[in-house]
DNA sequence: ATCCACCTTCCAGCAACTGGAAGGTCAAGC
DNA sequence: GCTTGACCTTCCAGTTGCTGGAAGGTGGAT
């Protein structure tokens, strides 16, 4: 398929795809007509990159994930040492976003759109805590 | 404080912190030497800023994020809209860090260090899913 | 007085895109 | 078969969000 379609369907914009090819994240075959001609395969890596990517992994760590994924040859110790040490950062940022939700909910539940003046996290804020 | 406190007391950069006042995102007092003196709710928020930036806001979405913190007016709807869809946008960000992190660990267990050949996510990849 | 670790500004460079120009390709309609 | 328009190509320049380094001022300790 054509780089319109894969973008569509990984939710990549294509300048974004095309710039992934250039750092040598994914190789599309191409067409005769010099088109790059993108496989099933190709797009689902286009959406683990698009996911990794919005939940803060530098374009390295991706590709280090991404290898995950190509490795042939496969189940090394190595591999899963990364993937292991990749766990441990992710459980870190659900953790931090964990507590931001709680933080920012806080925030909507104390102050709810009225005008009292007492807003528990503002007191917390200018007391310096 | 010094800068320098406030760096190791936020977990950002002394570099950092100075872009985000060139940006306007924080506004420290100056001591009769020029020297930036944090205050400990300067510091509160530039801790806010580290950790949300580190989770794949951007420095705009930040400035709207630490504007909850700061608004004056405090409690309004508008204010509370805002931080209602921000926490909406960290809702799916857990969801998805949830399932790259279930998509790795299958890939952990599936690829236990040996050289089976039978690793089903590589399986699952090359059928093109 | 002289360290040395801190602070200042300024300017340059990097990462990861993003936009726009200039031009080639292809299927559809006349 | 020729044009139109939506696609594709490369290339170059600009943006965002830092980050490093130079050049120089400050301040507490010896």
């Amino acid at each position: 398929m054509n780089i319109g379609e894969a973008s569509e369907r990984s939710g990549l914009p294509a300048k974004t795809i095309r710039y992934y090819e250039d750092i040598g994240l994914i190789r599309p075959e191409r067409g005769g007509n010099g088109y790059r001609d993108y496989a099933a395969s190709d797009v689902h890596k286009l959406r683990f990159l698009q996911r990794s990517r919005g939940l803060g992994f530098s374009v390295e760590e991706c590709r280090q994930l991404l290898a995950l994924y190509e490795d042939q040859g496969r189940a090394s110790a190595d591999v899963r040492d990364i993937a292991e040490s990749k766990l441990g950062e992710i459980d870190r940022k659900i953790r931090e976003l964990t507590e931001l939700r709680r933080t920012l909910e806080h925030l909507v539940h104390a102050c709810h759109g009225n005008d009292r003046p007492d807003c528990p996290i503002l007191e917390e804020l200018s007391d310096g805590r």
